[in-house]
DNA sequence: ACTTTTGTTAACCATTTGGTTAAATCGTAT
DNA sequence: ATACGATTTAACCAAATGGTTAACAAAAGT
């Protein structure tokens, strides 16, 4: 009785295939015998391991959110100084996200299609983003007088969109640019000290 | 045989509803009974104003792109000066997004489906941006020293990821800062000024 | 050895979904 | 009126799709 000792070549295989196919297509666009070729099984087999497509784009889904929301959050709540904070991030996140450019966008897409679903899925625990204490952090600055005056709320959009946006219009990019898949990366690259340094010289007084 | 003359009111409540059920669901995940229900009308009509699935989604997606790109074209070729043009373009293209707040997201989901369908469908034509304009004035400007030394590349995805992020990731904001409607569409109104103030502030010497 | 549990498959089923057909209705020109 | 094309509908159809079943193979436990 090895319940636990699942066979791990073909739940593996099945999970990435999952990941695969659901990153590319979405929830609606999937086939479950998509998943099942990819993977290299039987259609059965899918729903011998994951009871149906529901549950498993579940996993995937899950899988996907936990690796960008936690990443925020610990940097958004750790306790260095604004500037190395917001150089933190940069390097951090796009480091993370270089790794599953397609994660970014497939997520905001699943959070709009229904949006009460992930709140309560996704954010019911542990991994709820809090940005108050970055908000808060960045106010303070203001009120020392150590940086320009801003909306907090501008800054962290700007932070946001500037790290994340990239990818999620990655193809658009590339073909409107001719940016090839390594220029792409490069660019990326250079982007995890560009834009704090642009944040920064935006802010410093 | 009033062939030209079609019934404006049929034909724009399909168009109508399809826009709304397209851009909320997808190519994949719209289905033709949810548009004709949203019309209401039957089916078959709908295959009576236009042959197909594939063909509606057409006329729907490239009025989309059709309103989101030709706008940056006009506004990046134009001769104003770098930052006027800068405020020029969040200014109109925040406003001309507001009133469509999710077809960002759609467009830029459709083209990741398959960029070259894209590339060919809506590139083809004049719609296509050409940003060479637009990166050369920044070349200019800095090698004028009138701004600071950056690669323009990533001053333009600066620019677009502030600019159109917001939109794409909204509910992911309101969900996450507990934002309103109308709170959401203040932050937008002021970033058409807070999003050129930073982008100067950090490229003005 | 043999029994039980786990993994895997081919064939099948029910529903959904895009699309068609043929008939009915409406508007308009003759 | 009536003939005729444009519009609209109910009923249908075939393919796609998520999911199930029953049988079979491979380990694991006894």
């Amino acid at each position: 009785m090895v319940k636990n000792k699942k066979d791990q070549t073909t739940e593996q295989a099945i999970l990435d295939a999952a990941k695969k196919v659901f990153v590319s297509k979405g929830m609606a666009g999937a086939r479950m015998q998509d998943i099942a070729d990819e993977a290299g099984i039987n259609k059965a087999l899918l729903h011998y391991y994951f009871r149906n497509k529901e549950k498993l784009f579940e996993v995937i889904f899950m899988e996907a959110a936990e690796k960008l929301f936690p990443r925020i959050n610990k940097i958004f709540d750790s306790d260095q100084p604004l500037f190395e904070k917001i150089e933190s991030f940069c390097e951090e996140y796009i480091a993370v996200v270089m790794e599953n450019p397609y994660l970014p966008l497939f997520v905001i897409n699943e959070i709009n299609q229904d949006p009460e679903y992930f709140l309560k899925k996704v954010w019911s625990g542990r991994s709820k983003p809090n940005p108050a204490k970055f908000l808060e952090q960045i106010e303070r600055e203001v009120k020392k007088g150590n940086i320009k005056r801003i909306n907090p709320l501008h800054l962290l959009m700007n932070l946001i969109s500037m790290t994340i946006f990239p990818f999620v219009a990655k193809p658009m990019f590339q073909k409107n640019l001719g940016m090839s898949e390594s220029q792409f990366r490069v660019i990326m690259e250079q982007r995890k000290r560009e834009i704090p340094k642009f944040i920064i010289d935006a802010i410093k007084k």
